[in-house]
DNA sequence: ATGAAAGCGCTAACAT
DNA sequence: ATGTTAGCGCTTTCAT
């Protein structure tokens, strides 16, 4: 008996509405649904004639494969869930990025979700993301709330890989984190405005208040600076647009008295003080100097360009892929060195300093 | 007998390493997995005393509902995909950040990703976001290459919803578009700047080539300015840093001979030329009058401000949730209208026209 | 208010 | 090189 012409195993399409499963394409090519799985997952152990006549009827059928069956059946996923604070902010984008090309080569997909920055949020995030199964879990920072820190222990303990990136502290030994101190970025500020001569500072801080990595570097740098016997303000401007931002912080201290130099908690208000120093006529560097954070595109475009501190973003994504595929594929990868996992932020010296 | 102490019924974990499942609830309950099944989806279904063993039983399990399990077996998704051409870029993140919330609240999530304005990987991403049975789709823009056209149509025969964002084509009629037309955008930048009195005039697209969108508001700014009796040039930047390309033109047309009026592929440019001009001693709009596109945040901190074209990015967000709302619940929600469908840009006069 | 049986589409672990 | 059987974790449908 020859199965050939029309499906003789199974007929599915027509009771379900719907789209072509294996079994679809099974019956068109005259074989089980087994070849068509094999076939589909490694072309190479089908015979020559059958793969013709499975890539035939896949043409015909249109067959669209179904994740969910195969994820259930496989008992293994190929998704990678990520958790940042915004998708939007390009600060994590190009983290994400990276990680994103890190794993597409070895067929694992991202699964994406934010938290605008709120702990509740992360919470419920992890949450929903583990019902995708993932097979590795990668969240931003190292706090968390009570309830995530519990998922991310579970997960763990079930197996699933988990890494803390963006941030790093050397007291954590458990759990594998890729970043940078933010602690150490705060005091590289303060000891470049101090090196450079500057004594009467300010720091603005326009992070939102959940931000604790940025209270993190403000807290750092009033602390160092503090310590050289410079003379330190902290300003928080959160919720306002950063830009603007800086541009009215710097319009008050011109009412209240001019600092020697500024920091901030990024480029953009220090961009937005650039630009309201320029309108007003005040001279940068010589009577004020800024320092940003972030290295973003629009510090080398102001005048001289803006000092800032920059940290690798793109190695914090990549450094965590190769550390997933270390953990999920040990036989072909290795995660990487814990000396390896700190990024190094660094000063940029450009005209605004 | 009665089931309490200890699973009566079967007792997975243990097995499959894993998480606990509905069993390892339903056995911790004293109840089948049928009740924790439904007290999970309407709590109200069952008596309170199983709802309290059941709700302890959860706890005690940290039981993870499975959705690859649960949309086999429901045959229906609560995905929406969405296909955007850059996550990270500003201009799609409002979009789809209001699509996001829209969405939300009916307990759909998005898919989301991106083709970095290749075709072949718009095509490719369909294809992979199809695999996760989304209950709709939506894509970014009107062109897509054949592949890809094909199997929206063929998900649309199928019963997915399909809807094109962040383009408005007035030709079309059997696809459902919900945003604005970049010729109309094109022709108000012109309009405008020949109003103010312009009549020389560099157009500056800096987006990528595969950006069919940015170039058909290039070429109707150009054949309207045109029309009007203006001198019009088109110069074309890709594949530059945004801000650096409009500091170059400029600097290049210091060389060559300003032109009275600039207009933008976006605000960015615009901004790098805005700020290439005060390095230069030029005065805007004195000497050289700015338009962008976009009405990014940089645009009102610049000086004056940057004259610009506004479209309501959310705008765009949400009515494609209630358009897809409207479709997938059509007796709880109507879709949208077609003639709400055009999402009007507008000119917003600053200081630098 | 709860349960039993069947099956969603696919793949692992055996056959042959 | 291909097929058979069983079952992933959940929901549907139909009892009770």
């Amino acid at each position: 008996m020859s199965p050939e012409a029309d499906g003789l195993h199974k007929q599915p399409r027509g009771r379900g509405h719907g789209r072509a499963t294996q079994a679809t394409v099974a019956a068109q090519a005259g074989v089980t649904t087994m070849t068509v799985s094999r076939f589909l997952r490694s072309p190479g152990l089908v015979s020559a004639d059958t793969a013709d006549r499975i890539r035939a009827a896949l043409q015909r059928t249109g067959y669209t494969p179904n994740k969910s069956a195969g994820m259930l059946a496989g008992r293994r996923s190929s998704i990678v869930a990520v958790i940042v604070p915004s998708i939007a902010h390009a600060t994590f984008s190009e983290t994400v990025q990276a990680l994103s090309d890190g794993l597409q080569q070895h067929a694992l997909e991202l699964l994406l979700a934010s938290t605008n920055y709120q702990p509740a949020r992360e919470e419920r995030q992890i949450r929903a993301v583990l019902a995708w199964s993932p097979s590795a879990l990668v969240v931003t920072g190292r706090m968390h709330s009570p309830g995530a820190t519990a998922l991310l222990q579970q997960a763990r303990a079930d197996g699933v890989p988990v890494v803390e990136i963006w941030d790093f502290d050397p007291r954590a030994k458990d759990i594998v984190q890729i970043g940078f101190s933010h602690r150490q970025v705060g005091e590289l500020m303060a000891g470049h405005l101090i090196e450079r001569g500057y004594r009467d500072l300010v720091y603005l801080d326009n992070s939102v208040p959940e931000d604790l990595r940025a209270h993190e570097r403000g807290k750092a740098f009033a602390r160092a600076a503090g310590k050289s016997g410079a003379l330190v303000r902290v300003v928080a401007m959160p919720r306002m647009d950063p830009m603007a931002a800086g541009r009215a912080v710097l319009q008050e201290l011109q009412a209240t008295g001019l600092p020697r130099a500024m920091a901030f908690s990024s480029d953009f208000p220090a961009a937005g003080a650039w630009l309201q120093a320029q309108s007003a006529g005040i001279v940068v560097p010589g009577s004020l100097a800024l320092l940003g954070f972030g290295d973003y595109p629009i510090a080398a475009q102001l005048g001289a360009g803006l000092s800032t501190v920059s940290v690798d973003r793109s190695a914090i994504g990549s450094l965590c892929a190769r550390q997933l595929l270390g953990q999920l594929r040990p036989d072909l990868f290795e995660p990487v060195p814990a000396g390896e996992r700190l990024v190094q932020p660094r000063i940029l010296l450009r005209g605004s300093t």
